[in-house]
DNA sequence: ACGCTATCTTGATATGGATCAAGGCACGTC
DNA sequence: GACGTGCCTTGATCCATATCAAGATAGCGT
């Protein structure tokens, strides 16, 4: 069952026989890996199956915020706009991400599709449903309300007193940390453009740091996505600011 | 029952009689305005009254999250440090608000009281019983939870993409919206060091900026911490930033 | 009231990163 | 394989804010 909705997002909806969530890429990621795999069903029934096209807007700031989102693959970019156009970019999301908590009646912030991206939605009512129904799902949403606040807390920190080597050695470990590879090369999702709005700096300022970190050894810039950090400790020191 | 606990900090401990939730000056700005005032002797049970001194940092970054707070009256700054000394002050909290939720097993910021303070203290497991006993305190915490994040992608958006004018008119009419209070005149409970250290600039800067606002007629600086907003509607297309 | 100290303001100068302006490179199209 | 078209890089210059350096104020204790 294919739900063809505006131009370019698929929704493929619940369906009572093919028990999706069982077999989503993303469950053990996600806040749904509290629940049992008996209950799954219950969680087919509240979501729903949703695929975007890469650079599509699907969350827009200041809508009413009718709907929560989990990543199941690709990644996200969520940011605020200012009128004259200038951006921050708050977070990137990628595979088990669940979006929405920084929402009161409206959303507080646009989400964008970096690339082919599959999402679950929750309605606002059915997730309220499914907390009901399964408390342990309480606990996992604050857990995630925790870690995003705690990560906004060293964006803070980053934006307002690091230098642009410090935020970008603290970039660079951060995206190596989330691909939870061991592997010291990274492929980065997200354009310069993004790594500038994420970081408060401009495209070129990130393009001659991360060059000049590329001259110092500490990292392999191999093509412009993929980077190598050839001294971990090193950019441990630089990140954290000495 | 009045315990004296280190040098500065003093506890005032559970006390079956005199039923210190019901006369809450905060309850009705906190998590616990969900709670029915005849329940209120169960949160007497599980809540400690602290009064600390000014300038005490009651919370420290990196230690065992063991504890929440409410502030109950005064108010607090919360923050993140560098090694070599360099500070992000991550939000200011007054009289109502909860404390903690920006840790994992330790603490993720430092607070410290501006000026005399007050809070009432929960054990993780103690709130963990409350959370059990009253299920509407699950959905007041991550009401908690949202405001928070929506306030730190706010700080985040001022803090990479702001100009300084736009950040202090930011930063008043956010202290002018807090103080709950219609009057243009706003008390500031903050230090200039602390400003800055907000919103991400050096004193100098916080200085000259609230100066140069004050000659072009949008405030007036009747006394360092007591700041009138002249002009509400310049000041809001500032902070926006157009 | 006096002086001590911390905080704030103001001025002069420096600088990190922004802005402006060309190129270079990769990838897709015809 | 020439030609676009979007990134990305590199260079030259500028500027908003930081830094350095005095003063000015305001509490506060004696």
């Amino acid at each position: 069952m294919v739900v063809q909705m505006r131009d370019s997002i698929t929704a493929i909806g619940p369906c009572g026989t093919c028990a999706q969530c069982l077999h989503c890429e993303a469950r053990s990621r996600s806040i749904c890996s509290v629940i049992d795999p008996e209950h799954m069903s219950l969680l087919d029934q509240y979501s729903h199956r949703l695929v975007i096209t890469s650079g599509k807007t699907f969350i827009q700031e200041g809508e009413a915020a009718s709907d929560f989102f989990i990543v199941t693959s690709g990644h996200a970019k969520l940011f605020a706009l200012m009128p004259d156009g200038r951006r921050q970019i708050t977070g990137f999301a990628q595979s088990g991400n669940f979006l929405g908590l920084a929402s009161g009646a409206t959303y507080a912030f646009s989400a964008e599709a970096l690339g082919p991206l599959s999402l679950c939605r929750f309605s606002r009512t059915g997730l309220s449903t499914l907390r009901r129904e399964f408390p342990k799902l309480e606990n996992r949403l604050m857990e995630e309300a925790s870690c995003e606040l705690v990560q906004a807390q060293k964006s803070m920190l980053l934006l307002g007193r690091k230098t642009a080597r410090e935020r970008l050695a603290s970039f660079l470990l951060e995206q190596h940390q989330r691909s939870l590879t061991k592997a010291r090369v990274t492929q980065l999702p997200m354009s310069r453009t993004d790594i500038a709005d994420y970081l408060g700096l401009t495209i070129e300022t990130v393009s001659r740091t991360l060059n000049a970190l590329q001259r110092e050894k500490l990292i392999s810039i191999a093509q412009v996505t993929q980077i190598t950090l050839n001294d971990l400790p090193a950019l441990e020191i630089l990140a954290r600011g000495g």
